[in-house]
DNA sequence: GACGTCTTGTGAAAACGTGCACAAACGTTC
DNA sequence: GAACGTTTGTGCACGTTTTCACAAGACGTC
């Protein structure tokens, strides 16, 4: 009854993988692919094949045995699983550096997403345009918010105005919050919050350098480890 | 014996989170705050307090039961551990509105990490000065990685360019890449690759948002599920 | 229409990550 | 120096994710 959108849940490592697998499928299609099968899906996204096919299977059966997948049919149903049938109207919290870079990124506008909003808390910001959008003041945030029907808002202010920032974006209403400062955010519950952190993604690679570098000086029975790929930001 | 520094492997979730509770550390320790149980750094960083416990147990036994750790030791262990005793110059791959706004980003220079060079394939970009440094071509990534001893290196281009700059990084003897491009990059085994990429961020947030907006329509019997927290980009 | 080849979809096992719960250890107070 | 409150370090159980392995189904060929 109810039930038939409510489906079965789509576990985390799932959701993350979709949206990589989304892209290609969108590339082979653009370049006249109409068959895929998990094994040269998998290849392109750097990943197990029979982790594709039960990545895929929580979509539902769409694949066909002893042939593979259908692109352009998987592109719709990954589409629609990630909510990504009508575009997300983002607003950006910050017009600095990375604001700015945000704003212009192709992969934004790209696919599903259109910037529909720059807020400021720094008057002399205000009224510039960045990306098509001219900047608006941070008191304006929920008349932006509430005018465009936005759901998502993108942190990008120094670490400090962070945690300002999410509160203003909450109680404005948005429930989704990409924070791109380097500070962990607390929010209510039931809002979602992804974090991208530059600094942390280096510093996670500094280890592995750090590894190498030990595994060569400590002795060279033990060859390098040599991991070689970590899931995409999430 | 030349065990010494084998130590044990830390898991690669710990490791994700160690630069996380690196950084509140040090704000701690700014503010003269000199001991901190793991309830309170728990609660900083918005994790479980066991599992601060864990995650920092595999850098040996550092705590004071009864008491707390000391936050001054603490930030030298874990910089010691991510290998961030000493500074590591990272070369910058497109000098876009990324390839900018990562150099000019605060979080980078601001521990750790130094930006050892710019490079960009576009002959009317090389000369500018980015960040306090000046673009150089493309072709003199080798000597430029080479000159300053360069291992980790940060793709900033579009997404087509990714993987010849990720080949190119590799052939100049870059070990560990940090990728913003929208696109999976192969790499030969033994290298780190990290992956940063805003289109996923969003599609994740997309889709628990695409879930929240059915859960209500489907029946008001179910209530939002509230997810709210995801582990830091990774 | 039977046979062989190919590829999906999925049970079951293994690996990994998380969180509870508690003993062991520390400092303080009397 | 014993008793008490506090907080670490970790064994264990649980949940999630990955991987293997293979039956079931689709297609093409003879």
């Amino acid at each position: 009854m109810a039930g038939q959108r409510t489906r079965r849940r789509i576990p985390e490592a799932t959701v993350a993988r979709l949206p990589v697998y989304l892209r290609i499928l969108s590339e082979q299609f653009d370049i006249d692919v109409t068959k895929i099968s998990s094994e040269e899906l998998a290849e392109l996204a750097a990943v197990n094949a029979a982790k594709v096919r039960k990545d895929l299977s929580y979509l539902g059966s769409y694949g066909t045995r002893g042939v593979g997948y259908e692109v352009e049919f998987l592109v719709y149903q990954i589409r629609r699983e990630l909510g990504l049938t009508h575009d997300w109207p983002v607003v950006i919290v910050g017009s600095g550096n990375m604001g700015q870079a945000l704003a212009g990124y192709n992969g934004f506008g790209d696919r599903g997403f259109t910037v529909g909003g720059i807020v400021d808390i720094d008057d002399e910001k205000v009224g510039a345009v960045v990306g098509g959008v001219r900047v608006r003041h941070m008191s304006e945030l929920t008349q932006v918010v509430t005018a465009r029907n936005i759901s998502i808002g993108v942190i990008a202010t120094p670490g400090l105005a962070a945690q300002d920032a999410a509160d203003a974006l909450v109680a404005a209403g948005v429930t989704s919050i990409l924070n791109f400062a380097p500070t962990v955010i607390n929010v209510p519950h039931g809002i979602s919050v992804g974090q991208v952190d530059l600094a942390v993604e280096l510093q996670i690679l500094a280890y592995h350098e750090q590894r190498r570098i030990n595994a060569a000086k400590g002795s060279s029975l033990v060859s390098v480890p040599g991991e070689s790929r970590r899931g995409a930001s999430a």
